[in-house]
DNA sequence: CGACAATAGTTACACATGCAACTAATAAAG
DNA sequence: CTTTATTAGTTGCATGTGTAACTATTGTCG
C-alpha cells in the first residue's frame, strides 16, 4: 500500500484552500465595506437570527470560543452596534442583542452576502448542490464520530 | 428576495468549520506525534514529491506565501529535517531538499496521513467521493473567475 | 557599461486567536 | 449555613501568520 500522497488531491489540504479563499473574497463584503472581521460577521447573523441571546449560546451557535466572543464583542460594543445588558437570573451572565445600528448594518450586509454565495455555486447543478450539502453533512458527522473516538 | 440568513447552513462558515476541524484532527498525527505543524507538513510532502525545490516553488506547490514558507524552513532546519544549499545559477535562491531524517519522517507520517484520509471519507459512497472531488474543482475555479473579475 | 526595475528570501510590526489563569457569581454537598 | 465545585466571562501570555519594508542579487533597457 502506501501510494505516494500528492498534496494536491489531499482532502484536508484542498478544503483549507477553499475555505480559506472563500473565506478571504467574502470578508472583502464586510471587512472592506463595513468594518468587521469574520467573527464580528458570525455574531451580527446569529444576533439577527436569534434576537436576545448570552454571550455563551452566541459562542455555541457560531462555532466560536468564548474567548473570540468576548473580545469580537467588546469590538462591536466599540463599534456601536451591539446593546449589552445584564441577565437578570445569573448575573454573571450578559444578555447581547443587535441595537439598530447594528440591525441596519445586517440588513445591508446580508443581502450582499447571499448573492456573493449564489455566485459561488452558480457552478453547480441543483444536484451538485444537494449533494455539497449531504456530503458536509456526512463529513461533520463522521468528525464527530472520529474525536468522540479518542475519549471513550 | 433577502431570505433570512441562518449562519449553520451559510456555505463559507460551513466550509470554515469543517476544514478547521480537518485541520485539527488531522494535526494529531504529525503535531502531537513528530513536531511538525500544517506548514511543516506541507513543505515535507511537497519535497517527498518533488525532490529539490526552490523556496518560490514550494510557496507556489502549498498555497503558502514566501514569508510563511521561510519561517517553517527555517523551524524544519533546527529540527534537522531539511537540507538547503545554494542554487548554482542565481545566488539569491537556494535549493531545498529533505534529508535523511526528513525522509524517514515522511515514511512514517505518510501512511498514517492517508489511512486517517480514508477513515474521514469511509462514510461517504464512491460517487460522492467522485462528486465531491468534482465539486471541489468546480469551487476553486470559479473562486478564480470571481477575484480574476475584481482586476480587469 | 550604468541606471533602474524585478525577484528571492528575510525581518519588523501588527493582529487574531488558542490555552491557561483569573474574577465573580451560582450551584451542590456536607 | 458553609465549604467546595462549577460556570460566565475577561485577561495574560505565547504563537502563527499576513503586510510592508528591507537586503542582496539578477535582469532589462538605454
Amino acid at each position: 500500500m502506501s501510494e505516494t500522497l500528492s498534496l494536491k488531491n489531499f482532502l484536508p489540504y484542498r478544503c483549507k484552500n477553499l475555505a480559506e479563499q472563500i473565506s478571504v473574497s467574502l470578508s472583502r463584503i464586510y471587512v472592506d465595506k463595513f468594518g468587521i472581521n469574520i467573527a464580528g460577521w458570525r455574531i451580527l447573523v446569529t444576533l439577527a437570527e436569534y434576537g436576545e441571546l448570552q454571550a455563551k449560546e452566541v459562542a455555541r451557535l457560531t462555532s466560536m470560543d468564548k474567548v473570540r466572543v468576548s473580545r469580537t464583542v467588546s469590538t462591536l460594543m466599540e463599534q456601536g452596534f451591539l446593546d449589552r445588558r445584564a441577565c437578570g437570573n445569573d448575573s454573571r451572565a450578559t444578555i447581547l442583542s443587535l441595537n439598530a445600528a447594528g440591525s441596519d448594518l445586517y440588513r445591508r450586509i446580508a443581502p450582499e452576502a447571499l448573492a456573493w454565495e449564489q455566485k459561488l455555486v452558480e457552478p453547480l447543478s441543483k444536484s451538485e448542490q444537494q449533494s455539497l450539502s449531504r456530503i458536509l453533512d456526512k463529513l461533520e458527522g463522521r468528525l464527530e464520530e472520529l474525536s468522540d473516538g479518542l475519549e471513550g
